[in-house]
DNA sequence: TATTGTTATACTCTATAACTATA
DNA sequence: TATAGTTATAGAGTATAACAATA
């Protein structure tokens, strides 16, 4: 429902009720247009997985718990760029549905490591499946150059040159 | 203070206090590469923004109604991809700073055309530069070819195909 | 002292729904 | 009917500050 590009751009389609206007300066800046492509990620991404109910960052923590079982908080935290409190909010939301357990840290009893629970397992599995299909929706635009020069540039762009 | 990348990696500097856990599939999703970049970008832009107190968002904005004179909520709307009770927030925080101002329309009196009022417009005048220094910092890590292609993929990501 | 989890607080963003005025 | 603005509401994300337990 919400990407929704023009596949086609026919012609004898008049002016739309959107009125495009002039991006201006908008247009030569990276942030911006980075920000547009996001949010179009983003919304197929919410539209893809609605009815399974999880955000990208909800699926960015079960993914990382999956694949480092007994993380904390505050690894998921560095790992995704975000501070403590957000990761507690997250994972809250998380455990709430009952697809994160936190079981206290023999080694450091002021960690919580975290582990997928049956359900959660069950979830992530279920999420793979569409995310694949909601991908390839993106990587169709692309050749396979051109997919691994846009993630090497976007690396690029987090971890710094 | 908040991208803060590893400029060079010391082999010397021994474990960080940030324990980077496997991304694991995460790796090879699209989304989650770009989402990374554009929280970079986005905290970047934050911060040099600080002293004006402005988003991406609200400078998009201010951008559009700019280059736009008269433009409606709708249109901005549109045009940056939100929905009209969004776009009516962010307008609500710039007139309350007396950046925009709305003038009901004399052809179709349930629309407003915004402009920028003269404070308005020395805000942005102060946020350009900034962002120049914002800008460059991103484009110093790619060539011109590059960045042209770094372009012309997220432009085909968000105007679809 | 520093770190981890936690709670409280607040602001922003986002979206939906419903209402008003106008077309 | 449809559109533009508006208001209310709610959930999610984000960040800061403070505290307790532990290192």
């Amino acid at each position: 429902m919400a990407a929704k590009p023009p596949q086609d751009e026919i012609e004898a389609e008049e002016a739309s009720a959107a009125p495009p206007l002039d991006v201006g300066r908008l247009g030569d800046l990276l942030g911006f247009h980075l920000r547009m492509a996001h949010v179009a990620i983003y919304r197929d991404f919410a539209d893809t997985m609605e009815e399974l109910g999880l955000t990208q960052k909800q699926l960015a923590v079960m993914e990382l718990v999956a694949g480092n079982p007994g993380a904390s908080q505050i690894d998921l935290a560095n790992t995704l760029g975000t501070d403590r409190a957000t990761m507690m909010a997250l994972v809250n939301r998380l455990a709430a549905r009952d697809f994160i357990e936190r079981h206290p840290s023999a080694a450091d009893r002021r960690r919580q490591e975290l582990h997928l629970t049956k359900a959660g397992r069950a979830m992530l599995a279920r999420a793979r499946k569409l995310i694949n299909t909601h991908e390839q929706r993106f990587i169709d635009l692309f050749s396979a150059d051109e997919m691994d020069g846009l993630l090497a540039a976007l690396k690029r762009i987090y971890k710094g040159g």
